[in-house]
DNA sequence: AATCCGTGGGT
DNA sequence: TACCCAAGGAT
C-alpha cells in the first residue's frame, strides 16, 4: 500500500483512520478478560484458542461482562474443549447456563459444539462465512471469532462499536437504520495488523470511555478527531427509533411441597419464552396474554396459600405473578418431577422461577 | 422487517 | 421508581 519512503502520516491518512491511537490507547488501558489474550501477547502472535473465544462472545450477546465472568469460567471448568461440550448432556448444559438469560443461547452453543465436533473435526472455521453457517452465530460472532481468534480483518459491529462510530460522525441517522453505514466506516478503518486488538479497542472504548451516559471524552484517544465531542453533544448519539411502551401481564405460580421439602417441576415447551428451561406449575400466561392470577389454575386440589405476588421484567413485558404454595401434599407428579432440597439450587431454573419459589420458600433455591 | 427472546446493574 | 441498556440471533 504505502510506499517505504512515505511519511507515517500523510495524505493517505484519511479521517476515516483511527486505528493508530486506538490501538496505543489500548495498549496501555484495555481491560483484563479471562478469555482474552492481552495485546502483549497478540503482538507476537499468540491467538486465543477459538473455543474460549467462541464461548464468551456467545455468553456475552446482549449480557454485561460482570454477569458473564463467573458462568464463563464455570463453563470452561466443566467443559474445557468444544468437544467436551459436545458430548455434555443438553440438560446438564442448561442448568449451568440458567440465570444467564435468553436461554436459545444455550441450545444453540450446544447444537453448534455438536456440528463443530462432528462436521469440522472440532474445529472452528476461521472464516466469517464458515462460522456464520453454525448456530448462533450472527454477523457480530463471526466477525468477532474471525478478527480475535484468526485474526481476520473482519468487521466487528457491536453496540459500543455503533456508540462509537455515530458519535464520531455525528450521525443523525437513528439506529437500525444506521446499522449499513456503520458497518462500511467500521470496515474500512480495520487495520491490517491486529484486527482482533482493533475489534476488542472499539468496544473497550465503548465500555470505559465511550459510554451511553457522561461519556469521558477528555480521555478519549480519537480526541478532537471525533464531530460528537466537538460539538459538544456526543451523549446525544446514537439515536434511536421510539421504544414501544411494554404491557404488564398477570399469571399464578404454584410452589407444591412434599413433606420431605421436595418440589414439583416441570419442563417448559423446547422452544418459546424461557424454552427448554424448568419452572413450577403455572397458568397459562405469555408474553401476550394474562393468565390465570388465582388459585383456581393450581395443578391439582389442595389447600393453595397465597404467598404475595413477585414482579418480573422480561425484555417485552412485565409479568406479575401470584404465588401460592400448597404441602406437605403427597401426590404423584403427573407431568413432572420432585426435586429435593439438595437438588432445587442445581435445576435448570430461570431467574423469575426461582424468584417464585423464594416467595414460597425463602432459601430454597441459593446454592451451598 | 419487525418481533421475540432474560437478566441484573447503573443512574 | 422508572428507565436504560449490555460483546445479538433467529424467525
Amino acid at each position: 500500500m504505502a510506499c517505504p519512503d512515505a511519511p507515517v502520516i500523510d495524505a493517505t491518512a484519511s479521517s476515516d483512520d483511527f486505528s493508530a491511537p486506538l490501538l496505543a490507547w489500548y495498549d496501555r488501558h484495555h481491560r483484563h478478560l479471562p478469555w482474552r489474550t492481552p495485546p502483549a501477547e497478540t503482538k507476537h502472535g499468540v491467538l486465543p484458542d477459538p473455543y474460549r473465544v467462541w464461548l464468551s462472545e456467545v455468553m456475552l450477546q446482549q449480557t454485561t461482562v460482570g454477569a458473564v465472568q463467573r458462568y464463563y469460567l464455570d463453563f470452561l471448568d466443566a467443559w474445557p474443549t468444544v468437544d467436551a461440550l459436545a458430548a455434555a448432556e443438553t440438560e446438564d448444559v442448561m442448568r449451568a447456563w440458567a440465570g444467564l438469560g435468553y436461554y436459545s443461547r444455550a441450545r444453540n452453543l450446544k447444537k453448534c459444539a455438536e456440528a463443530v465436533a462432528n462436521d469440522h473435526a472440532g474445529r472452528f472455521p476461521d472464516t466469517e462465512a464458515g462460522l456464520k453457517a453454525l448456530p448462533g452465530i450472527g454477523d457480530y460472532t463471526a466477525a468477532a471469532i474471525a478478527a480475535i481468534a484468526f485474526n481476520r480483518p473482519a468487521a466487528v459491529v457491536d453496540g459500543n462499536v455503533e456508540r462509537v462510530v455515530t458519535r464520531r460522525a455525528a450521525m443523525e441517522t437513528p439506529l437500525p437504520q444506521a446499522k449499513p453505514m456503520i458497518r462500511e466506516i467500521v470496515a474500512n478503518a480495520v487495520p491490517d495488523h491486529r484486527p482482533g486488538d482493533f475489534a476488542q479497542a472499539m468496544m473497550d472504548l465503548g465500555a470505559t470511555i465511550c459510554t451511553p451516559r457522561r461519556p469521558a471524552c477528555v480521555l478519549c484517544p480519537i480526541g478532537t478527531d471525533c464531530a460528537g465531542r466537538v460539538l459538544g453533544e456526543a451523549e446525544r448519539f446514537p439515536l434511536k427509533a421510539a421504544k414501544i411502551e411494554k404491557p404488564t401481564r398477570q399469571g399464578a405460580a404454584f410452589v407444591a411441597v412434599r413433606a420431605d421439602g421436595a418440589v414439583l417441576l416441570r419442563k417448559r415447551p423446547p422452544r418459546g419464552l424461557l424454552g427448554g428451561m424448568s419452572e413450577v406449575p403455572t397458568s397459562g400466561w405469555n408474553a401476550r396474554s394474562d393468565g390465570v392470577a388465582d388459585a383456581s389454575a393450581a395443578p391439582f386440589a389442595a389447600e393453595w396459600r397465597s404467598c404475595g405476588t413477585i414482579r418480573h421484567v422480561f425484555t417485552h413485558f412485565t409479568l406479575e405473578l401470584a404465588v401460592f404454595r400448597a404441602g406437605p401434599v403427597s401426590r404423584a407428579g403427573a407431568d413432572g418431577w420432585w426435586s429435593g432440597p439438595a437438588d432445587l439450587p442445581h435445576e435448570a431454573l430461570p431467574s423469575v422461577m426461582k424468584k417464585a419459589i423464594e416467595a414460597a420458600i425463602p432459601g430454597a433455591t441459593s446454592k451451598s
